[in-house]
RNA sequence: GGUAGGGUGGCCGAGCGGUUUAAGGCGACAGUCUUGAAAACUGUUGUACCAGAAAUGGUACCGUGAGUUCGAAUCUCACCCCUACCGCCA
């Protein structure tokens, strides 16, 4: 959620910086009406409160009495205000970077860059599903069968590619050396702290979950729930691996804190009935490799253009070409301050296709999650967050097939990755 | 799931209806002393919210939520978590 303070003493920057989110400036207006009731309701409360005080201390039992009777019925408004408030206050997206392009939808994403070259085939490239099946390593129909569609088998080589990839990445990540490598791209110096390998819980509950931003009203649909428990499936190591320091305060000196996690992502893909049905692009669940930062405020872009640089390295190791993308503000999500997109060239479809995400989310999230960060002059602060992808193995699978086949339908394994799936070509 | 014992500040630990404004200790920070350090001594030492330009004042917080009372860390109820043992399980 957005600092109150800045809300309360800038309101008109705050809507025009939201407009551009789409965000009527009624929005902000109402935040700011149920806010003013609310601290109305809560000053009440607290002279209430400090006068009883007063008389107990003096053993003024029949006064008090009364005192107290009238605080009651005072006390009696305030939750409804408060949720009131607190309904209108997570609407509220965070404010996007200046360098943020303004627009409505996906069609204004700004490319920013792009890096190698599409490869051109001597025959016809098939898509990855037609690939998949004639190799036997992916199969929708009897996952169709036993679970229902946007559900898949993955077999064989595409196991064993997978399992490779997850090493890689692992050991990447984990690597200082390399890490510093691309740090001194960001900025010599800049700190190459290794990842922490997580393999996090794939299960929320819902308080913590709310507090990740990740199940406010609107995002419920789109979440798995497990009703006897009042637990969620995650829908990315993201929800579980953001709370880890919530409630505490982080010294100064052990930042930035970095993890990769590993997880299963579960999406119930409510509302995208008719899209991406072909294949495993889009699953109700798929496995995913995931960074999570927590950095100082006057790092944080810092942090994420090395988290970017990170993918990108990633995808030239594999030698996969690719655009970066700059998200529009229309097409961002609502805890983004910036959003930056990779997408990997699908030789099946002949365009690129999102397989990566970087959020900086500043202290959107941090905010509620209580996740602040101690200076060594003893104050405290929020912390920021980062959230990015390191690789979505469903759909990275996808980009290799489609980008190393060859002509007979086999697929190259790309290099790096030989060692680690132990095979060269899939056959 | 069952039984038993527990959850108090950064940590340990006392308190079990009103001088609690949470004792005492440890740690941390500052000062005195010292060439420097240690020791000793002295002092400081949480978070959030509300009002205020600020100084400051107020409110809440002893696992969580509700309740009893003029007054709750302290009494009642429910729940959560921890530890041990039993049951079940990979």
């Amino acid at each position: 959620m957005l600092d109150i303070n800045l809300v309360r003493n800038n309101p008109e920057e705050i809507k025009k910086a939201l407009a551009k989110k789409k965000v009527p400036p009624a929005a902000v207006d109402l935040l700011l009406e149920k806010d003013i009731k609310w601290r109305e309701e809560i000053k009440k409360i607290e002279d209430l409160r400090a006068q009883l005080n007063q008389l107990s201390k003096a053993r003024k039992i029949e006064e008090a009495k009364a005192v107290k009777e009238e605080l009651k019925k005072a006390e009696a408004v305030l939750p409804e205000l408060e949720t009131e408030r607190n309904l209108a206050w997570i609407k509220l997206p965070n404010i996007p970077s200046e360098d943020t392009p303004v627009g409505l939808d996906e069609s204004e994403n700004k490319p920013i860059r792009k890096w190698g070259e599409p490869a051109k085939f001597n025959f016809t490239p098939k898509d990855h599903l037609e690939l998949g099946k004639a190799l036997g390593i992916i199969d929708v129909e009897t996952a169709g069968k036993v679970s229902g569609s946007r559900f898949a088998y993955l077999k064989g080589d595409a196991v064993r590619l997978q399992m490779a990839i997850i090493k890689f990445v692992f050991d990447t990540l984990g690597n200082e050396k390399i890490l510093k490598k691309i740090a001194n791209r960001v900025e010599k110096g800049y700190s190459s702290k290794p990842f922490t390998l997580v393999l996090p819980p794939m299960m929320i509950k819902p308080d913590v979950f709310k507090r990740m931003a990740r199940l406010d009203p609107g995002q419920e649909e789109e979440r798995y729930h497990l009703q006897k428990d009042d637990l969620y499936l995650v829908g990315s190591a993201e929800h579980t691996l953001g709370p880890i320091h919530m409630d505490s305060s982080i010294p100064e000196d052990q930042l930035p804190i970095r993890y990769v996690g590993y997880s299963t992502s579960f999406r119930r893909e409510a509302g995208s009935y008719g899209r991406d049905v072909k294949g495993i692009l889009r699953m109700h669940q798929f496995d995913k490799l995931e960074m999570e930062s927590f950095t100082l405020p006057e790092n944080s872009s810092k942090e994420q253009q090395f988290i970017v640089a990170i993918q990108e390295y990633l995808m030239q190791q594999l030698a996969i070409p690719y655009q970066v993308v700059s998200v529009c503000t229309g097409d961002m999500g609502g805890p983004d301050y910036r959003q930056i997109d990779i997408e990997a060239w699908l030789s099946g479809q002949n365009k690129y296709r999102e397989t990566h995400t970087s959020d900086l989310m500043t202290d959107y999230q941090s905010r509620r999650l209580a996740t602040k960060i101690k200076r060594k002059d003893g104050k405290t602060e929020l912390a920021h967050m980062n959230d990015a992808t390191a690789f979505a193995l469903g759909r990275i699978i996808i980009a290799i097939l489609e980008n190393y086949q060859n002509k007979d339908g086999s697929v190259t394994v790309p290099k790096v990755l030989r060692k680690y799936a132990g095979i060269k070509k899939i056959k």
